[in-house]
DNA sequence: TTAAACTTTCAATAATTTTTGAAAGTTTAT
DNA sequence: ATAAACTTTCAAAAATTATTGAAAGTTTAA
């Protein structure tokens, strides 16, 4: 496969991944040109590139910026403003994690804990029911929050490396 | 908070968290209804309960049978479909992990696969980039895809257990 | 200060996803 | 065979989400 055909299929798998795990898709697609580009690009590249909008193109680097996924560069004796991605794959998940953790695990793990605080009949299954459930639940998302406390400090190669190794 | 109220804020939060992970709300919402549930329940009472219409009942109650998270139970004497969850969280998150992984994760692998035999010049940094970052990535999901596949066997003490304790 | 170059905003529009509900289909009991 | 009880389908409508593009805003250079 030629790098031009190659360089679409990968922005269209990036943007559909994203999709499946709500994230715009235009964002994904515009993450996945950058990461791929050698260079920082310009706005009006990415729209060009992408066939979007001005307005939608801004929006999106916006959130890009917002999710520590790209950063603005300025390049000496020039007015516009280029944008360049992090290219460490692992910084990239670290900040995904990062972001999603705080932005919808958390509200969640707040909602659970003011939930195991419900009143009512010990002898009712409802109750009971609904009780365990949560409590099961808090349990998985505090293993969960741990692990991801433990990625988000650490290098790859490490975190990997002791993780493989507890499987073995 | 009285349970009544406890399992309105508890369907309300599933259903926010499903949506942003790219679940649809209302299936997170049966999902949690049933979860909490002791009983199995008709989709007359599904219906009732979340002020759902009868179409929207019965795809939402296939799909969640198709995700493995829900199966129907016949009462004897009576031809009334009932709906039940499974109640274990950690068979949830893996029947989860397991569905997630072979509907998207799997084929976003297959594409960078094919990605990873692209074609060019190795002097050009638009094709260092590209394959560096295919190759990156293709690590890191290498990675996942073996956690994942320890952890869909696991039990989850012992899983928890040897991930906690290699983070120690 | 002016104007050109560039960025941001946001109301309107388009696209996508979800939901409805009535009709069609199926199963069971008699 | 019939009818009641129940489930499934799917075209149309509603709701939600994403995108456009022109106008407004900002910055810089002369």
């Amino acid at each position: 496969m030629e790098l031009a055909a190659a360089k679409l299929k990968f922005i269209e798998a990036w943007g559909k991944l994203g999709s499946e795990w709500g994230i715009n898709r235009t964002m994904a697609q515009v993450h996945a040109l950058l990461l791929i580009s050698p260079d920082a690009l310009t706005t009006e590249e990415i729209m060009e590139e992408l066939s979007i909008s001005r307005g939608n193109a801004n929006m999106t680097l916006r959130d890009l910026i917002g999710w520590g996924l790209i950063e603005k560069q300025h390049k000496a004796g020039e007015r516009k403003e280029y944008f360049f991605a992090d290219k460490d794959v692992w910084n990239i998940a670290r900040q995904v994690a990062k972001e999603r953790k705080k932005r919808e695990l958390e509200p969640v793990l707040k909602v659970l804990n003011e939930l195991s605080a419900v009143s009512g009949d010990e002898k009712d299954p409802a109750f009971k029911t609904f009780k365990k459930s949560v409590k099961d639940i808090n349990k998985l998302a505090g293993n969960v929050d741990k692990t991801l406390e433990t990625m988000l400090k650490a290098e790859e190669s490490w975190f990997w490396g002791s993780v493989l190794k507890a499987f073995k």
